[in-house]
DNA sequence: TCTACGATCTTT
DNA sequence: AAGATCGTAGAT
């Protein structure tokens, strides 16, 4: 199956963070099912990377849609996101959880022996699962090989809530409901604040 | 250079 | 409830 095309990729990013739902991550013979998601926005979104402006490790935001921007978060995990829109417009979709569709062994060798939707449900444990450091960011999306994103089953039902861990911005932007999780999956890292999306 | 602090996870 | 752990951003 080919990668979703650069277009697919191309659009406002609260739009892509649900699209993305459903759809599924390669890396060598693992593929994860995307089933959690966080949109964040540019310079105007007082949560994101983006609110300092273009920057060495945030540079992939800036970039063409469809490309890796991987971080390191507190010295120890690896996020990966989907970078949205046009090229000159910051946007990111965080990816918070996935569920595991091929690669299970090498999914739990990786994780230290455990399986079950814990393995798998916060972003930073996506990035270990994939065994992703921040070389992949910038890395395109679209094109076979490496790190790539296929199209899957779209969900029936979706939920959406305030995303999560980012105190630091404004009220507004804090009660913004940009996280998205297929419903009545497990592979969701926390439920609480999330309502059905009509 | 120097300092503060995370889009987290695990353990207590 | 708190520690791990280190790159990044903003200040100096």
């Amino acid at each position: 199956m080919p990668p979703l095309p650069q277009s697919f990729f191309d659009r406002p990013v609260a739009e892509l963070a649900r699209a993305l739902l459903g759809c599924r991550i390669r890396l060598g013979s693992v593929i994860l099912r995307i089933t959690e998601v966080e949109a964040y926005a540019g310079p105007e979104d007082s949560a994101s990377h983006a609110r300092f402006g273009s920057t060495d490790r945030n540079a992939p935001m800036w970039g063409p849609p469809g490309h890796a921007y991987v971080y390191l978060c507190y010295g120890i995990h690896n996020m990966l996101n989907i970078t949205a829109e046009a090229p000159g417009r910051a946007a990111a979709v965080l990816i918070r959880a996935c569920e595991p569709i091929a690669g299970l062994e090498q999914i739990v060798r990786r994780r230290g022996g455990r399986a079950g939707p814990a393995s798998l449900a916060g972003p930073g444990k996506v990035g270990a699962a994939l065994e992703l450091d921040t070389g992949w960011s910038g890395h395109p999306l679209y094109e076979s090989g490496g790190l790539s994103v296929l199209a899957g089953e779209r969900p029936v039902r979706v939920l959406a809530g305030p995303r999560v861990g980012i105190d630091f911005a404004s009220p507004a932007d804090q009660a913004r409901p940009w996280r998205f999780a297929v419903a009545d999956s497990p592979w969701v890292s926390q439920r609480r604040g999330l309502e059905l999306l009509r």
